[in-house]
DNA sequence: TATGAATGAGACTTCATTCAT
DNA sequence: AATGAATGAAGTCTCATTCAT
């Protein structure tokens, strides 16, 4: 009995779900493949048609693409309007990092931070994600520049990647459930980037 | 054959040593405490006579007193120059994270981050240490607010929170080994820190 | 591949059979998990597919319930002829203790008395069947004692006691493998009860 | 600095009591040098001053030597009264059975019936003691037989054997803290005793 | 395609004994 | 004589993966 293309799918992504909720609780580590059988509701065996090994599904699951992609359509949306395209990014981050739906998803990209020390596979795709976003911001900074809208002598890469730093400490803050304020952190950095680029 | 605590210490410290260098260099559960005793020069069982277990060493590890110390003692010492205090911060932990020396630190570091998900025994020891620099932070802010050399608007305690996500964020990116090129990185921050704290 | 539950009881028999012949020649400490799984032929994984620990397949060895059970069911089967019951009760112990097939049993046995006291789940399991045959004999001399056929003034739980107290100590002899001769104790001990319970 | 020969017999001994207390709480496997060592106050190395090895400690202790000279005493002092003799073994018995001062000891002789299943030279010092007590429980016997005090019928080492079966079977319900009521079970076996010997 | 029993390497830890001091 | 740190073999149990059905 052939399954079809559609059910199959679904299989995989419920394993995935199973085992996202299981890392995030658990860690990688300590999360048997047992354990995510059980929980997606499949035999020990299923997982091994649908994965090739535990790890496939830990670089499966390693990186945030969903957030990162999220963080491209936002500054690629709003690419002839640079200062709009910054702040629209922190609001969304800023959103997605009290959102409880990606709690999960924010626990286990922390753990993909420490496997990518490790793992080639996995810290090339994490790398790869993060230069991708590093790249539109540094391009919506540079068009500002060049529009004359914020100030030249700002480097634009350096800007990039204290953004980028900023978000991944915020998400490491909330990813350990500490109640963090983020309204002002938000307002604050907001006025930080306003301040830095606008000429005054 | 009564060891000398100083002899004991020595003894464990240089388990944690050899511990440091496995961990960062295959992380925490792909290291065997096999691999530390060979490391370390010890038989297996002279381990237990320092540590109660393997997690316990790993508790030992994960997080980086030393920076968090030094962090501090740099708060203190200019409690009297606000603007100094935070300058010299900066630039204690832009130099920290170039420095070789403390590479394996830094990585042992962010699997104690992925760690803090799971064991409250690091979360807590983590989340105390973190608690004390912004303690200390916002306190130095709030200090020149005071005495009017810094903008009263600004959140101090915002101020702080960015300031130390931009930090863990920076570690980890050179804990993967990217070369960032911290001078500008550093010099942004600063000047992005200068425009919102003091009265343009 | 679903294992019947036949067949899984039947490879559960199979390590307990394994165990019950180590055990019986090394004892519950010196034998290890290796012995167990070597004698019956199965993975080291195996053994924890059927029981949970070493622990548990100590505890499932520690009585001898087969052994209480038959006694039982020679009580209840001569219930309405007490001293016959008595008879065959002493006829059955006498022969299940000479008997080849059963020697590791009773080796067995004996360890569960250590264990039982050091392991309270050990400890109520054999208090248990020794509760439960005691009562029965109580119950059968009661019996004897109502229809007048057994002297009133015997204290029927004393003679239980006394009659368990010589079997455990009889088993512990023959356990050893001292070749007692089983016949004239027999005789003398059913001479004994006789003359305890019939009126002179 | 050379100890007497008191001093160094006392040490002796309070490693023995010390394992005694361990023996008898934890059990011969559970209990480690370690817990001796501790209990005992002495250092990990003196325990080998004094005794070659662990086993050494659990042969000193497997048998309960005290009792059984205890009721060879007894048996000896009463030897031109077989009546007496045997009537006040089984007082001697029972008192030691509810005595809380043995009960260390009743639990450790427990133990080492069952090691005496494995090891040959604890078997040998087991039957020994026992071959020794039966003996003059035998000859009491036939001393009585001979005087025509007893009836000529009786097998004497039957009996012997089932009060020494009876003994060691009451020795392992107290040894598992059971709150036996002796008091009847001494007066029915003392009954069972007279009726079997003394002629009606 | 799907199952789940089976495998066996290997991890952590303990512990009786030794021996340098 | 005495100490106690050190040893390292060995024990129990887990778990990712395979494969017969």
């Amino acid at each position: 009995m052939k399954l079809s293309a559609q059910s199959k799918a679904d299989k995989r992504q419920a394993i995935l779900d199973a085992a996202l909720r299981c890392f995030s609780r658990d860690g990688f580590h300590a999360t048997t493949t047992g354990d995510i059988v059980r929980e997606a509701g499949v035999s020990q065996g299923a997982l091994y048609l649908y994965f090739r090994s535990k790890d496939e599904l830990i670089l499966a699951l390693a990186d945030d693409r969903r957030r990162s992609d999220a963080l491209i359509a936002v500054l690629v949306a709003h690419e002839d309007d640079p200062l709009r395209g910054v702040t629209e990014l922190m609001e969304l981050y800023g959103r997605s990092l009290i959102d409880p739906q990606t709690r999960e998803i924010r626990r286990v990209a922390v753990q993909g931070w420490a496997e990518a020390l490790r793992s080639e596979a996995i810290r090339d795709q994490t790398l790869r994600a993060i230069a991708e976003v590093r790249g539109l911001i540094v391009e919506t900074i540079r068009k500002g520049q060049e529009s004359g809208l914020f100030r030249a002598e700002v480097s634009a890469a350096a800007l990039a990647d204290i953004l980028i730093a900023a978000f991944n400490g915020l998400t490491l803050r909330t990813a350990w459930g500490e109640a963090l304020d983020l309204e002002p952190v938000g307002q604050t950095l907001a006025e930080m980037i306003r301040r830095l680029l606008l000429p005054s």
